[in-house]
DNA sequence: ATTATATTTAACTATATAGTTGAATATACA
DNA sequence: TGTATATTCAACTATATAGTTAAATATAAT
């Protein structure tokens, strides 16, 4: 059973390590956008543009809404809140840890005197 | 010159989209580590650990002491919080977007009244 | 000097990724 | 009905990734 919230970190962060998805999710937050609208300002093929969705779909950070002929792709942030909350876990992790050794150093300093 | 700061996410995103590199981050978080005690939890190679602390490197997460014939591993969270800063952006977007949404439809729901 | 320990490097394999082009599918329009 | 539009799918290529094992390097200990 692969723990599933590993096996979606994994997902996030892979699709975040690309320039192009990271362009997409921006262009999403401003507002949802259809497919070719998404892929108009790069120069890549619609079909690359379709998989990089593909790919932010599968981590759980974009939904498609089908409209006729037209998919309409919008931005889902609780994945972005899930990759933020391990990364906030290990940032405040280490700044206490740094606070402990800062106040060690001064503690030691005082002694000094 | 291909933006560089694009290139660190891209490293940074990348290294982190991997269960055992993220297991290192932990273990590194509560304190800095050698090489072998990086490995030793992990049922694989010490030559596989060794290019998944390189990659980490490569992203600017880890910091390499080396003392003798042993090499001491520290986290550096310049990389993560700039991970984090990215997120932040997009999540507090959005969630602009939706409080602005809301307050819409409550004016909307306001002149039904 | 010899041997043991810590780590990297090299060569290799299997699989995944990012892109391409051309065809397929599905819907809209005239 | 026939044609244009929006999107995906399939097949392919080139490169990157994650792992392996065996050998190389460098330092420490006897």
């Amino acid at each position: 059973m692969v723990n599933q919230n590993e096996e979606n970190l994994n997902e996030i962060f892979h699709a975040l390590a690309n320039e192009t998805r990271r362009d997409i999710v921006r262009m999403m937050a401003l507002n949802e956008r259809t497919v070719s609208e998404l892929a108009e300002p790069f120069d890549m093929s619609l079909a690359a543009i379709s998989k990089h969705i593909k790919v932010l779909e599968k981590a759980n950070l974009v939904e498609r809404i089908i409209n006729g002929r037209t998919h309409i792709c919008r931005l889902k942030t609780e994945s972005l809140s899930q990759a933020t909350e391990w990364l906030n876990f290990y940032e405040k992790f280490w700044s206490k840890r740094f606070d402990l050794l800062e106040s060690e150093l001064m503690k030691a300093k005082r002694k000094e005197n």
